[in-house]
DNA sequence: CAGTGGTCTAGACCACGGT
DNA sequence: CCGTGGTCTAGACCACTGT
């Protein structure tokens, strides 16, 4: 029941922004004001207002003071993962091919190596209830002496497999979501009809120092997934 | 060149936790030996750990101590804005239609209303380069003598419309991201074709009391339109 | 019990903005 | 110049964990 004194200015002040008491742009009564206000030292109603700072709601400028800050209207966040999703999940995978290939143009480009270097390329069928609901594939740059264990490849997401040589903390991930009529190939392979859309989305994984070391194309029957994001 | 000492223990710990020197589950030296470490106050170095500690590399247990969190693979943000985005930006909307209307069995549940309740529905096409590129729809909750004003509405985004009556702050958004063959009035009103998929973006907001207050849902030319998101 | 993190105090010095 | 926020100190008391 007995809060700390900071979440009460937390929140006294992040309902005056919900209600409408104060305004994007409008300034906030000085710390030391504050300090008065609610009888607390300086470092507890700067533990507060960290607080509103980290969640979007204010900003402060050095020697000027704590405005309230313009809310993201645009801002979502999305899990995703290629084996589990919103309506159905991946209950199990079959491995169609691993194979060390020379990029191409667009492989040069994207992962931003020189021909020369080459890849492992991982083609997987993901299924739902027996039914094939997702063509996968994943380009990974090729170390030599790389172990592949293909045993380990077949039911791992993407930055599972990347993991297993190169830690993720910190490492920059890119998603391009976008749908597609089926070609003849994917057709055969999902064993679908024309009237099918296909949801595709694209993944490229860095490691922590920026450099592109992987892109993975996953090609999902529009029926069988829904992406979801969120905010708040 | 000279930064806070709370910088260089948050980049020390940081780097330390990406190469792999600490992993997770392990734990941090207590704060009493960063403070003896880095030869500084205890306040100095909590605000270096709260900083590692909201950005999700460690986290702390009350009577045991710091431990190395688990990085979030599938954690992405997107920022979508049915107006603007990669590849094309709308750069004109019709608007079709403003109606008030009574809600179906879907809209009943999707936002929680009873049947009385009466809803506006607006109808848009998006516009890039003179092509239309999205059919655009959206459901409000209708409040007695809501002023409509169709020339805001055109060219508003969702969560525009909605903040001319009420605070966005803090309120839940959602989205649910999928892929459809066109069906015949959709294909006539962005005049394409059989093999052309779409995108199709569902968007529901709430207010600060988490009731929901409209859903929109956007319907795009797969070749017009990609989502992006990112990490780190 | 000693060690841990969580909250809080009452000061301090600094760089910066506006008068 | 004074008021602002940014950094930092050297203590304090508390609740919790483990032995």
């Amino acid at each position: 029941m007995k809060s700390p004194v900071y979440i009460k200015i937390v929140e006294d002040i992040r309902n005056k922004v919900n209600n409408g008491e104060l305004k994007p742009g409008d300034d906030l009564p000085s710390e030391a004001s504050l300090c008065k206000e609610y009888a607390t030292s300086r470092m507890t109603v700067r533990k507060g207002l960290a607080i509103l700072s980290n969640n979007g709601y204010i900003y402060s400028i050095p020697g000027k003071g704590y405005f309230v800050d313009k809310p993201e209207y645009n801002k979502y966040t999305l899990y995703y993962d290629e084996m589990n999703n919103l309506i159905n999940n991946v209950d199990n995978a079959k491995l169609l091919a691993v194979d060390i290939i020379k990029p191409d143009e667009g492989l040069i480009n994207s992962l931003q190596i020189s021909k020369n270097k080459k890849l492992i390329m991982i083609r997987r069928l993901f299924y739902t209830d027996g039914e094939p609901m997702a063509y996968d594939m994943k380009y990974l740059l090729y170390e030599k002496g790389m172990p592949i264990v293909e045993k380990e490849i077949e039911h791992a997401t993407f930055p599972e497999m990347i993991s297993k040589r190169t830690s993720l903390y910190g490492s920059k991930k890119e998603l391009v979501i976008y749908a597609k009529a089926p070609e003849e190939r994917t057709k055969k392979l999902l064993n679908i009809s024309d009237d099918l859309a296909l949801l595709i989305v694209e993944q490229k994984l860095y490691d922590n120092k920026d450099r592109p070391i992987g892109l993975g194309t996953t090609y999902f029957r529009g029926d069988y997934i829904k992406l979801q994001g969120f905010s708040e």
